[in-house]
DNA sequence: ATAGGGTTAG
């Protein structure tokens, strides 16, 4: 032992040392040596230190070789396993130590145990830790209360998350943001925004954490105006903005669609971190402007970060939307070589980009080695089918699904439907729409109605498709009309298709899309002068076409074209080539649909709009510039016409090229004159 | 001595 006189220096000593990690193995051995450690609160101290240097070993050896330890050793060691992310590890000893006995938990720990539940979302735990809290008399302790709260409400427990709140007899500041975060995190973003006005009624200020909490409330119903007050207010009272504040903000204002302000945000960020540049990224890219989440990609990585699963979801997104198959593989590659775990949502994203790349194939290779499965993956897996036109497939994985213990939702037949109406599937649509209802209680919405009345309709069930819009609960919006009335067109069901397009025109449409094909059917039941007024129609309410594009992708850089577009320096080659292959298309059997044209105009130049359709200019860009053999992808955001529908064939035949297109409904694996879709679309 | 509330993604 060291004589008394000296221990307030060794003291002193000790504690400065062990601020610093290299250090805490001497401070450990001058603790023994001078008996330091013998003091009560010393070893806590010491484990602590271990603890926040994140070396759990060193923590327990100390720990052990106490032969009575304290309670505040015993709250040290699991505090350090609760920053290390060991939450089971806590809760295991935090049961030894109510076995072994001999020291009495007290607020820190209960809280400590609790939060660890919440990290492992493990209610039952929890409420034998909140039992046992309340035996030993700690029901009315803040810390304890904020943390059963927490526990409750981000284990979607909301009506007992309340409760403990309202019983709570003291609240602060902190019991408030676990209150409003907790009504945010449970959906209510509403409750959340009003509790914070109860706080500051009652007199409590806020900081910059519980201003968190209401921006992701803001941002979930993408309420920017409450969203910039906040921000505002932020800057009116002179609040510390962290990189976390920053991060929510973005966020805030990119849901909000706002994303010339997240960016000014972003630029204006003096720290920014992993978290701030995803954030960035999944702001471009969730609002579809993926080339620019794509160069945030490469910039952060200039910035010296590395990109993260969540900035690789992001990424994994943009690419998906413009269909880049290249970057997508690198991507995934890039995964892999990181050894990231290929968790859920990480796998989804790469499941859904390589379907939405046209590689339906490497979609399912992904998702046969996904290690576990949620709802969201099976979806989306569906998905891929139903887009590819594979309804069979999406029904033969719907059904696996049905064993295991998940359960579908309206998603999961929202896009079995979609698969069914994509693949003309009429038997299986009827007989799972009505188990939808039936078996598995959920109630139709617009999507499935649309997909139903589109898949009767189009299979020439048209008064079928007709009584089942009757029974709806719903009132059927423009898409259930439209999937009819093109059920109607084909089907020249003329006198219902005349009675649906009037239904149409009341809605007021802003899509010219829907004017021409009301138009269309007017034609088709020679009724001129209906056709005369849609015409007018359509003039006299200025309206504009949704431009429809079509992108293909060459050597990393993308290629957009529109229709009838001569800005492409390659123009005239592409040209040249289209009317190479339209020669060769007549030969064997191409007669243009002119019909599908609505101008009025001669029909040479009708011919040649057709001609001119942006997927054709890019098809044939891209046979300009691959190799023989090479597939062509190409995405195009509107429908493909009719018209291309059938010159897409035959180019693929005449070219002998795999020619994929996805456009806004669906993939069209176009092969040696054939579709994939079979002509349903 | 230690402890409760906060950011991004399919």
């Amino acid at each position: 032992m060291p004589p008394a006189v000296c221990q307030p220096k060794w003291a002193r000593f000790v504690c400065s040392v062990i601020e610093d990690s290299r250090a805490i193995p001497q401070a450990h051995a001058l603790m023994i040596l001078t008996g330091f450690l013998a003091r009560p609160n010393s070893p806590g101290r010491l484990i602590a230190a271990y603890g926040r240097s994140g070396n759990l070993a060193a923590a327990r050896v100390v720990f052990d070789a106490l032969p009575q330890p304290t309670i505040s050793s015993w709250n040290a060691l699991i505090i350090a396993h609760l920053r290390n992310d060991s939450p089971v590890d806590v809760l295991h000893l935090y049961r030894r130590m109510i076995s072994e006995g001999g020291v009495r938990p007290d607020s820190s720990t209960f809280t400590i145990a609790l939060k660890a539940c919440t990290q492992l979302s493990d209610l039952d735990a929890g409420e034998q830790i909140r039992s046992h809290a309340y035996d030993l008399g700690f029901q009315n302790d803040v810390f304890v209360s904020s943390s059963l709260l927490n526990l409750y409400a981000k284990c979607g427990k909301l009506i007992e998350a309340v409760e403990v709140f309202e019983r709570m007899p003291r609240r602060d500041l902190v019991s408030w943001t676990t209150m409003i975060t907790g009504f945010y995190s449970a959906g209510k973003s509403i409750e959340a925004i009003d509790s914070y006005r109860k706080m500051r009624a009652e007199g409590v200020e806020g900081d910059e954490i519980v201003m968190v909490g209401l921006l992701q409330a803001c941002a979930a119903m993408e309420d920017v105006r409450t969203g910039a007050s906040i921000h505002g207010h932020m800057i009116r009272l002179d609040m510390r903005m962290d990189v976390v504040v920053e991060t929510s903000l973005i966020d805030m204002y990119a849901k909000s669609g706002y994303l010339s302000l997240a960016n000014v945000v972003f630029e204006r960020m003096r720290n920014k971190n992993v978290v701030s540049w995803s954030s960035l990224i999944s702001a471009y890219a969730q609002n579809g402007f993926a080339n620019e989440a794509l160069l945030m990609l490469v910039r952060m990585q200039d910035f010296g970060f590395l990109p993260d699963s969540v900035a690789l979801v992001s990424a994994l997104l943009a690419c998906s939307q413009i269909g880049f198959l290249k970057l997508g593989k690198s991507l995934h590659g890039f995964v892999v070589r990181r050894k990231l775990k290929v968790g859920m949502i990480l796998g989804t994203a790469v499941i859904d980009m390589y379907s939405k790349c046209g590689s339906l194939l490497s979609a399912r290779a992904i998702f046969d080695r996904l290690s576990s499965r949620d709802l969201i993956a099976w979806n989306a897996m569906i998905a891929c089918y139903g887009i590819h036109g594979n309804g069979k497939q999406a029904l033969s994985l719907f059904l696996e699904m049905k064993e295991t213990e998940l359960k579908p939702d309206d998603a999961t037949f929202a896009s079995l439907m979609s698969a069914f109406s994509h693949s003309g599937l009429v038997n299986e649509g009827r007989r799972w729409f009505n188990c939808m209802k039936i078996d598995f209680g959920l109630e139709p919405g617009e999507k499935h109605y649309a997909c139903m009345v589109d898949l009767l309709a189009r299979a020439g069930h048209v008064e079928e498709a007709f009584d089942l819009i009757q029974t709806m609960k719903i009132k059927p919006g423009i898409a259930i009309w439209v999937a009819l009335l093109s059920g109607c067109h084909i089907h020249k069901k003329l006198e219902l298709g005349e009675y649906v397009a009037e239904n149409i025109l009341k809605l007021n449409p802003h899509d010219l899309g829907v004017y021409s094909l009301v138009s269309n059917m007017y034609a088709s039941a020679r009724n001129w002068n209906k056709v005369q007024e849609i015409r007018r129609m359509m003039k006299m309410m200025g309206m504009k076409k949704t431009p429809g594009y079509s992108l293909v992708e060459l050597d990393g850089k993308f290629h957009a074209f529109l229709a009838e577009d001569n800005s492409h320096p390659e123009y005239l080659q592409i040209m040249a080539m289209l009317e190479r292959l339209e020669c060769e298309m007549r030969k064997i059997g191409y007669i243009p649909k002119i019909e599908l044209v609505l101008h009025d105009l001669q029909d040479d130049v009708k011919e040649r709009m057709l001609l001119c359709h942006s997927e054709r200019l890019a098809i044939a860009f891209g046979l300009l510039n691959t190799g023989a053999g090479m597939r062509i992808l190409v995405i195009k955001n509107l429908r493909v016409c009719e018209d291309c529908h059938d010159a897409i064939k035959l180019i693929s035949r005449i070219t002998n090229r795999e020619i994929v297109v996805r456009d806004a409904k669906r993939f069209h694996h176009f092969n040696d004159g054939a579709c994939s879709c079979g002509d349903y679309w």
